[in-house]
DNA sequence: ACCTGAACACCGTTCAAGT
DNA sequence: ACCTGAACACCGTTCAAGT
C-alpha cells in the first residue's frame, strides 16, 4: 500500500543548504539533516545516493539562486550583473559556495549558465574559436574571487575596500577580454 | 625520561599529503596517516592540534612546492612561470589543491609568495595604489584555473586543448593589467 | 512506496598510564 | 618528552521488517 511521501530530494537538499548556512560544512550531518525534516537518518537514502551524493546536489542547487539578467542590457552590464549575482550567492552560503569550483560543470544547470556568459561574450565581438576558452576564464574569475571572499582567503577588509576590489575586476576583465575581440586588430588575438 | 621522537609534524604533513594524492581527501584518516608512519593515530596529536589543524599544515606545504622565479627575468615571463609551476603543483596534488583557494592567505610562507606577485606587477608599471589589488585579481585567477582544472569542473578536454587555454589565460592577464599601468595614458586607471 | 530499528565498521578525540 | 591502551560519542551505510 502507497503512503504518502513526507520528503522529497528537493527539500532534503534545501534543509542541508540551510544547515550548512548555519552551523558550517561539519554539520550537515545525515542525522542532522534527517532531524531538521523530522524523518530517521535511513529515510534519506531514498532520495539522495550517499552523503557525497547529497553534497553535489547542495551545491549546484546554489546555482538556481543566480538569476537570468535581461537580455537587452548590455553584454557588459550583463556580465557585471551575474558577477554581483555571484557575489550575493557566496555570502548567503559561504560554508558551500567554494565547493562550485571543484563541481563538474557539465550538469544541465551548470550549462544553461554557461550558455548566458556565451551569449554576452559573443555580443562583445569575442571571435568564435575562442568563445569557450574566454568563458572558461571568466567565470573562474568571478567564481575563485567570490569564493576567496567568503572563505575568508584575503583576510578581513572592510566593505569599502571589497567594493573597491569589484570595480578593479571589472576593470581586468573588461581590459583582459579585448585581445580576443575580432574587430579591434590593433591587439592580435592569441593563435590556435 | 626523554625519549627519542619518532615523528614530526613535517613527516606527519608529509604522509597525509602522499596519502591524498594516492587515494584523495577522504582516505586521510589519523588512523591511515598513523599507519604509514608506524605509530598508532593517538600519538599525532602531539604534532598537530586536530584533523583540521593537520589538513591545514598540508595544504599550506603545497606552497613550498612553488619555486622563486628569477628576479632578473622580465615582470610577464615571472608571472608565467609561477602560473607554469602552480599548475605542476595541482597536478601532482589534485585532491588538496583545491582547499588552496579556502586558505586564509596571511601565514608568512603566504606572505613571502605574494610579495614575488608584488615585486612583477611593480615591475610592470602597476600604480602603487593598485598593487595589493591587482595581486588578490592574478593570483585568484591562476589559482582558481589551477583548481579548476585538476577538480574536473572543465570536463576532460585533450592536452592540446590545455595549453591554449594558458597561452589564453597569459593574454588575457596581460591585457587585463593594462589599465592599472600608469605609463599607460590612454586607458585610464580605476579611481579610489 | 516510503520509512524505521537494529546492527556494523569506522571515525576523531580524551586521558591516564607506560617508558 | 613521546607514545600507547582503553574508552567515548559520533559517523555513514546496510538490510530486513513494518505500514
Amino acid at each position: 500500500m502507497a503512503r504518502p511521501r513526507r520528503i522529497d530530494r528537493a527539500a532534503v537538499l534545501r534543509a542541508s543548504l540551510a544547515i550548512a548556512d548555519e552551523a558550517g560544512l561539519d554539520a550537515v550531518t545525515m542525522q542532522a539533516v534527517a532531524d531538521r525534516l523530522g524523518v530517521t537518518p535511513m529515510a534519506l537514502y531514498r532520495h539522495v545516493d550517499s552523503k557525497g551524493d547529497l553534497l553535489d546536489g547542495v551545491v549546484e542547487s546554489m546555482l538556481d539562486e543566480i538569476p537570468v539578467p535581461p537580455a537587452d542590457l548590455p553584454w557588459d552590464q550583463q556580465l557585471a550583473g551575474m558577477g554581483r549575482s555571484l557575489r550575493e550567492v557566496a555570502r548567503r552560503h559561504p560554508a558551500v559556495f567554494p565547493l562550485l569550483l571543484q563541481l563538474p560543470a557539465k550538469t544541465p544547470r551548470a550549462r544553461s549558465r554557461r550558455e548566458q556568459v556565451y551569449a554576452a561574450l559573443r555580443e562583445a565581438g569575442v571571435a568564435p574559436q575562442h568563445i569557450e576558452r574566454v568563458e572558461r576564464i571568466v567565470s573562474t574569475v568571478a567564481l575563485g574571487y567570490a569564493a576567496s571572499e567568503v572563505s575568508g582567503r584575503f583576510g578581513g577588509h572592510s566593505s569599502r575596500t571589497i567594493d573597491g576590489d569589484h570595480r578593479a575586476l571589472e576593470t581586468f576583465v573588461r581590459a583582459g577580454l579585448q585581445p580576443f575581440i575580432t574587430d579591434q586588430p590593433d591587439q592580435p588575438a592569441t593563435p590556435d
